[in-house]
RNA sequence: GCGCCUGUAGCUCAGUUGGAGAGAGCAUCGGAUUUCUAAUCCGACGGUCGGGGGUUCGAAUCCCUCCAGGCGCGCCA
């Protein structure tokens, strides 16, 4: 047996299907954002009009004889343009949020337990991570968080690039500066990092009187651990960090499947991987004329490694100077014999600063560098976290730094810890007065809500569903944001109107129960948002 | 030059698989509290959806073109 979704979504498709309707494949239901219209539209007449060469109205009209009366429905309308409006009754509306509060009404199985891998951030350990990096931290997590909730198998993953150039530049820049402080002088590598954190690095290792062959790895170990402290304390975890040194024992793999498949051959000393056979531009080097790996082949060797894992989607969330690098790795997945239909590969479009109207250059290394530490230490993790996850990721996006220090009236992750926190008041003020509100829940009368305030409020409640499917779909946390925000304006405005605790105990039962859904459905948006609700303010 | 992303209210952004008078927050202005937190609520102001053309019963959304910004086009990572 199917289980049950309870999302009012498939309601009104299983009503359209029990009246005998024929329901196009593209059909879709949507919100109704006019309330008068109604709460949930169809476009199924707008299909069917294309379909039998008919005018909406006039198949509008065959549909709402085929339905007649349903009662969990108030009405069921043709809109002015074509959509088939429907409203639900109050009754539907009570006998569904009794639902809520239910152990299991959080039950979804969408993934089906498929092992997902996903990979984010997997900044290069050169320097301290930038806001930029939260922002793909955040979304990652969230993204993370969200999949798991539907029942998907998800482990995150964090990749260290510990070889190559850029680290080579970077020993480089430290080598530079333990010169400096034995005041030897020596010229500054070209392209390496100027940044303040080496020199105490370089006072540690002169300290510590460390031998040269272990500055390097010393080095790494320094600032990756820095780096997970900073990921630490935004609240963002991963199930695994992984090396490119752990992977390079694949290389040899790589070739071997790709030479099997006839997919390389030698130019100009180069060994070259035919990508474009795959839509890719142009073939790509894996091995350099001078005998080394690329970052390429190392890449291939860490997805090899993840297919091996037994990993059944493979989600990548990369930068925007990355998108140029897609399909060469799509080739690299086909070759290997994945289905590239499950890698995925999100970009996170980038942030920029400004500080008061000037806008502020994010690079390690250039000048001036605003690293995630300091924003944190200024706004906190929760309000950034919040304020990242309130865009979606291809946007780009830009803030100021003395407005998100601010911080407070701008920000609305704190009209929705409010509405929260107010619950809990409610929660609180109860009690004191003496009663025992989980006892009285359990018989519960919701009769009593009637007001258009009430209404409203249950309604958004109950279009939790649709949005996790759709969040899901999207692969977007950005619109359970919005949707927080909405269901959060609707509590406020119930609030404004309707006091919850007061003298008539069966209306105080049937409002307490509906904030207490409310609360039920905030706390756990939240949680996959990563963000910790407040019980007080 | 080619490719990708972006351009929506003064600002930051939703809406972009075509659909209802184009939305929200902030800012500005006006109003609301003997009662569970006023970090709230109500109202007003504010738009050539970058410009132009096309497809359509219907376009912010699709197509073409132009303009502006960002990013990429390494045998860097």
């Amino acid at each position: 047996m199917r289980p049950k979704r309870d999302m009012l979504s498939e309601k009104i498709v299983e009503t359209l299907r029990n009246a005998q309707i024929e329901i196009p494949e593209s059909h879709e239901i949507e919100f109704i954002k006019e309330e008068k219209f109604g709460d949930y539209a169809s476009n199924v007449l707008f299909l069917l009009s294309r379909k039998l060469k008919k005018n909406p109205q006039e198949i509008g009209k065959e549909v709402l004889e085929k339905i007649k009366d349903d009662s969990d429905y108030e009405k069921i309308e043709i809109g002015g343009n074509g959509f088939l409006n429907f409203t639900f009754s109050f009754d539907f509306l009570r006998k569904e949020l009794k639902k809520v509060l239910e152990k299991d009404y959080f039950f979804f199985d969408i993934g089906k337990k498929r092992k997902v891998n996903l990979e984010y951030i997997s900044a290069n350990p050169t320097g301290p991570l930038s806001v930029v990096q939260a922002r793909a931290g955040a979304y990652g997590n969230a993204l993370a968080n969200l999949l798991r909730f539907v029942n998907y198998d998800v482990f995150t993953e964090y990749y260290i690039n510990d070889c190559g150039t850029q680290v080579d530049l970077l020993e480089k820049s430290l080598i530079y500066r333990i010169k400096e402080l034995k005041g030897i002088k020596s010229e500054f590598p070209k392209g390496g990092y100027p940044g303040e954190y080496l020199i105490g690095i370089a006072q540690e290792i002169l300290e510590k009187n460390l031998p040269e062959d272990k500055w390097r790895s010393f080095l790494l170990e320094r600032i990756i651990s820095w780096q997970k402290e900073v990921l630490n304390k935004f609240g963002i975890n991963f199930d695994n960090f992984i090396y490119e040194s752990s992977i390079i024992q694949y290389q040899k793999k790589i070739l071997e499947i790709l030479e099997k498949g006839n997919l390389v051959y030698e130019k100009e000393g180069a060994l070259f991987f035919k990508s474009s056979l795959f839509g890719d531009r142009e073939d790509r080097v894996l091995i350099t004329k001078d005998k080394r790996p690329t970052y390429f082949l190392n890449d291939l060797a860490y997805h090899y490694d993840k297919i091996k894992r037994g990993f059944e989607i493979i989600i990548n969330i990369w930068g925007p100077d990355h998108h140029g690098y897609i399909p060469r790795m799509v080739a690299g997945m086909k070759s290997l014999g994945f289905d590239t239909n499950n890698f995925l590969v999100i970009l996170a479009q980038q942030v920029s600063l400004e500080r008061e109207g000037e806008k502020v250059k994010m690079s390690k290394r250039g000048g001036e560098f605003i690293t995630l530490e300091e924003v944190l230490e200024e706004v906190g993790s929760d309000p950034l976290k919040f304020f990242l996850l309130l865009r979606k990721p291809s946007q780009h996006l830009t803030f100021d730094i003395e407005l998100i220090k601010k911080a407070t009236k701008e920000n609305p992750y704190f009209y929705v810890q409010y509405s929260y926190a107010r619950i809990c008041s409610i929660e609180r003020y109860g009690k004191e007065k003496g009663y025992d509100l989980d006892k009285l829940l359990e018989d519960v009368n919701l009769e009593y809500l009637k007001t258009k305030e009430e209404r409203s409020l249950m309604l958004t409640i109950l279009k939790f569903k649709d949005i996790i499917i759709q969040a899901v779909k999207e692969f977007a946390p950005h619109i359970l944001v919005y949707y927080l925000l909405e269901l959060a304006e609707k509590f406020h405005y119930f609030y404004e109107k309707e006091r919850v605790i007061l003298e008539d105990l069966e209306l105080m039962k049937a409002r307490v129960f509906l904030v207490f859904c409310c609360r039920k459905i905030i706390k756990k948006i939240l949680e996959i948002l990563g963000i910790t609700p407040l019980e007080k303010m």
